[in-house]
DNA sequence: AGTTTCGGTTGACTTTGTGAACTGATTTCG
DNA sequence: CGAAATCAGTTCACAAAGTCAACCGAAACT
């Protein structure tokens, strides 16, 4: 399926799949997210993924403004970073890490962990109303509205 | 990719990935969300994706215990059920929206609005602590920890 | 009884991803 | 300083995955 094939569905999701529905692209994502900048290198040995493939995601990646290629300070080589397109992102990688670890449950893997920087305290991924409430999945109700 | 390249990852977002990373899949389990039970015709014409190919990601989705293939009442006719693996996909899926929505802006695109079933309050995902309180992104620290 | 719809399957073709080897700049090391 | 190693890719042959159109038997309308 080309990007264009999901550029044709008039929903956010389909939208956001554009950009991300690329088989790696959520992974190097996730990678990116956890330094500051991160190198080609850092990215294809982490991932495994072949060296061709990771050039046209990175560009990819670029041109979509969710990284940028940035030069290494003191050095001439290069490396990449998010933008805060790519750390809004943090939502959807958490929502698939909780629901990863919920429904593909394996005692090797690593856990993700959230917790809150000021106070320690642990940090969940829930719904809430304007007054703060959290709200269960099962009082929520999902519409579509046509523009 | 093979979906076992994935399996190599101990990281529970590469593991979730193995059941949605798939190009179609979220967009199939989108729709399947969407109603009560959902037929294949009904999916290939919505998508527009190739019919042989969704037959693969249906069986793939059963197989995985997102989606469960049911009768239709008072029918020989099939359709596709989500389970509660699959419901609780929607989280992610409710991430990826308002990341599209937020970062893919076009005004002929549906809105996906959230709200309580029980209130008709508009609802949000957030990051929430043990108390219930709201934490900002900025608060909020992810640590991968080893088994 | 004949036609349409449904839920696929089949097979030829195109696109995308893989793996290994190569390249020309940088950096590190003796 | 010169040689070797590292970096960030590129190239190319091959394998895997997706697309499109045509076909199929069973079920459902008429």
């Amino acid at each position: 399926m080309s990007t264009s094939t999901y550029e044709k569905h008039l929903c956010p999701v389909a939208q956001a799949l554009v950009d991300l529905g690329d088989q790696w692209t959520l992974l190097i994502v996730r990678d990116a997210l956890s330094q500051k900048q991160i190198r080609f290198n850092e990215l294809q040995e982490s991932l495994g993924i072949s060296r061709n493939l990771l050039t046209r995601r990175l560009v990819q990646l670029v041109e979509a403004g969710i990284l940028e290629r940035v030069g290494v300070e003191g050095s001439k080589r290069l490396a990449y970073q998010p933008t805060d397109k790519c750390r809004d992102l943090r939502l959807v990688i958490l929502a698939m890490a909780s629901w990863g670890e919920k429904w593909r449950p394996d005692p090797r893997l690593t856990r993700v962990e959230t917790t809150r920087k000021s106070t320690g305290a642990p940090v969940e991924l829930a719904f809430v109303d304007p007054d703060g409430a959290r709200v269960p999945l099962s009082d929520v109700r999902v519409t579509r509205r046509r523009p």
